[in-house]
RNA sequence: GGUCGAGUGGCCGAGCGGCUAGGCAGAGGUCUGCAAAACCUCGUACAGCGGUUCAAAUCCGCUCUCGACCUCCA
């Protein structure tokens, strides 16, 4: 039992998290639709989950953590023309779905690594679970609580609400939902607005269409996250999550299908991150504001002033907290990327420091508040994966670490097993829990290494005879090149390669 | 229109009854041949108006502003 707590959208509160099975969690996270290239809106959420996985991990569970890939549904690829799928045009004109999913899956994946997620434990797709879906469809119409309708088949919501809390997760009214005037397709066909798709016929240009008992079609949106997390997790798992905007319809519909086909609500613990913003503008694609990753990481975009390293955007994004809104501006991720560097470069100071003194502390007082900002990372990731504040407490930590290296406190003052504290608190929480790494990746080749402590070298001659001309001359050079040198405190130089 | 949520210092963002948030920018300083980095010091904020309380950024009410969802959406 873990002191782990974690707001609970479904109850709107905060709760002890207790696993089902013990030692074992089961996290699910709805994937992305993959008929275009990912952008900003989508790191948020596989970036926080991904935390949530790892400190999962981290306290010591064995996590199975499902993300589907919803490949099946209303394609059509971004800027392509209509016309394209349409059947009478050869073949390899056409746009083939398989091509496309297939496209979009590998670049979703591509950032997803360079993000340095965790990959799931199982991701399955839709289109590999039509089986299970239509399974799930026919238990349901079994049970009374979906009907056929000219080859597609709807869920009875208003029969539903009469037993269950419809609603609850959104914080929907029924009542309110049922006088919306607004028209959506098929609407004529359902017995009430609310009702949704479990299945839909497809239309004669639908590229995509499945054999089923009720004609060729493709599975409603909803049906798959609630047939695949059930076969993979089971009938009731531990934790769903997803954006904030998938609570309605999407999640209200999952808990619905997935209470009548189980007999019992799916999910123990229900987990919403808000949105990302620009301009205070929920990014998406009918807001005509949407920075993809492939634009963010190049800085080929009109409103990046520069490209953005997917590790500054990961920091960027763990210094909220996951549930308020985030917005984007360049000053923002900018005042990242610079307090990444520092934060990044006293945990590799401190890792490869020796304390020096005896293994008492000198300094009671410090001794004890580097323990409290250390144990309130504990805290703060137990407080609902408050990641804002590990960063905070790790910002706390920097400058003492510095002021080692600097020599103006004495590594002494802090205890060997404080000192040791800090050490396995930056390397867990910054890279095992946080899931950060180094900006640039360290060159080892040893030629250019040779070549360096030569210039290097020449240089430390060259300011020890006062000929700063040279010196000067070695240190500008290199650093158009893109090496940057440093003069420490001690005498030597080292270098970071850009 | 309905439902829900948010408004914190120049900017970004934690906190959510009493205890320093933190980062970036800015100002001054230490160190340094210079530079960079690092370190030290500084601002003293909680949309507005009332109320509750010994005590409110934190609770309640009203007002204003903004956003999300109600449609595919992370």
């Amino acid at each position: 039992m873990s002191d782990l707590h974690i707001y609970n959208s479904y109850t709107r509160q905060k709760e002890q998290f207790q696993s089902i099975t013990p030692g074992h969690v089961g996290l699910y996270v709805c994937g992305p639709t993959v008929s275009g290239e990912s952008h900003l809106g989508h790191a948020r959420p596989y970036i926080t989950f991904d935390v949530v996985n790892r400190y999962l991990q981290h306290l010591g569970y064995k996590v199975r953590y499902v993300r589907n890939i919803t490949d099946a549904g209303h394609f059509e690829e971004e800027g392509r023309e209509a016309e394209d799928k349409v059947a009478t045009k050869a073949q390899l004109e056409r746009m083939e779905p398989m091509e496309l999913v297939h496209k979009y899956t590998n670049l979703f994946h591509w950032g997803m690594r360079l993000f340095n997620n965790l990959d799931p434990s199982i991701e399955p797709t839709a289109t590999g679970h039509i089986i299970e879906q239509i399974d799930m469809i026919e238990n349901i119409i079994a049970k009374g609580y979906a009907y056929e309708v000219n080859g597609s088949v709807y869920f009875d919501v208003k029969k539903y609400a009469e037993k269950y809390p419809y609603g609850k997760l959104s914080g929907r009214i029924l009542e309110d939902l049922l006088e919306t005037t607004r028209e959506l397709d098929g609407q004529e066909e359902k017995r009430n607005k609310v009702d949704f798709a479990l299945w839909k016929k497809a239309p004669a240009e639908h590229i995509m269409r499945w054999n089923s008992p009720w004609g060729e079609g493709f599975p409603g949106w909803h049906i798959e996250c609630s047939a695949m997390s059930s076969k993979y997790l089971g009938d009731k798992f531990d934790i769903h999550g997803g954006g904030m905007d998938l609570q309605f319809p999407h999640h209200e519909s999952e808990i619905a299908q997935s209470t009548i086909a189980h007999d019992h609500a799916p999910v123990n613990y229900w987990m919403h991150n808000n949105m990302i913003t620009i301009n205070g503008k929920k990014m998406g694609k009918s807001y005509n504001n949407v920075i993809k990753l492939t634009e963010l990481f190049s800085g080929n975009h009109p409103i990046l002033e520069q490209s953005y390293h997917p590790m500054v955007v990961r920091f960027y994004i763990l210094q909220t907290h996951y549930r308020s809104t985030l917005d984007f501006s360049n000053e923002a991720l900018q005042a990242s990327e610079k307090a990444f560097r520092r934060l990044w470069e006293a945990h590799e100071i401190v890792q490869k420091m020796q304390r020096a003194g005896g293994a008492e502390a000198t300094d009671k007082e410090l001794d004890a508040k580097v323990q409290g900002f250390c144990r309130d990372c504990d805290e703060s990731m137990n407080d609902d994966l408050n990641t804002a504040k590990v960063i905070a407490n790790l910002f706390e930590l920097a400058p003492i670490v510095n002021g080692f290296k600097a020599g103006h406190i004495d590594s002494g003052a802090i205890s060997a097993e404080t000192f040791e504290l800090v050490q396995t608190t930056f390397k867990t929480y910054l890279e095992d829990i946080l899931g950060m790494q180094a900006l640039q990746v360290k060159e080892s080749s040893n030629k250019l290494d040779q070549v360096l402590s030569l210039l290097i070298e020449i240089r430390k001659d060259a300011k020890m005879r006062k000929d700063f001309a040279t010196s000067d001359q070695i240190r500008n050079k290199l650093a158009e090149a893109g090496v940057m040198l440093k003069d420490e405190k001690d005498g030597s130089i080292t270098y970071t390669i850009e």
